[in-house]
DNA sequence: TCTATAGTTCGGTAATTAACGAACAATTGA
DNA sequence: TCAATTGTTCGTTAATTACCGAACTATAGA
């Protein structure tokens, strides 16, 4: 099978971070397996295209963001919270409570 | 003069802060401030066009990073550090402590 | 071996983005 | 009032991005 790339630690870039977490999409995807652990695709709540999935999939692995293993035909997606807060202490975290915070705002009118 | 739109605080969106300084230029322009407290464009060191640069700077007001003020010519621009940490606690400092680490990385290999 | 499941890759389209220079607007100071 | 400074806006170009469906690969299970 195919092999699937991830950068290593000291490769992972600031800017790509961000740009990968910029997207409504992804910030989703990272959220959920926040709360959930580690996920199949398959099991993502968005509504897009598989092929646009895995292709958001790939952005985020390719960023640093997530790790993907295969098990079966499935492809487990878990965050690199370890390799993240080494290299930008406190970002990883700052992000998804931003991201509960916002899910939670239509009361802050 | 030209009205400067900035978003109301709760109007502030993390994918769209995100994406402002998902952007190495804006991530510099950002650092800088930081660092050097308000500023005006002319004084940031970037190797753009300073048409470029505007935009840039209205992508950073647009998105509810900075805050804009018009002083003679001059366009001054600020963080908004207390909108940010009301809204997106913890945030922005992450991502300027990023900023500050990953420019100091090449020892690190 | 055949079928279903889970993802990936490819080709294409539409939208967005970053970049530039030229022209413009506003303010300051001579 | 005129020139210099500072920044914005406009039109264009090139590159990137998000999205889709169709075709493909790989694995699991009947």
């Amino acid at each position: 099978m195919k092999i699937l790339h991830h950068p290593a630690r000291n490769d992972i870039m600031l800017s790509t971070v961000l740009h990968a977490l910029s997207d409504p999409i992804r910030l989703q995807i990272v959220s959920q397996i926040h709360k959930h652990g580690e996920q199949a695709c398959k099991n993502f709540e968005v509504s897009i295209a598989k092929s646009t999935l895995s292709q958001h999939a790939r952005t985020l692995r390719e960023a640093g963001v997530t790790r993907t293993r295969a098990v079966g035909t499935q492809r487990l997606l878990s965050l690199r919270s370890e390799d993240l807060n080494e290299r930008f202490p406190g970002l990883l975290d700052a992000v998804l409570r931003s991201c509960e915070q916002e899910n939670l705002d239509p009361a802050s009118l």
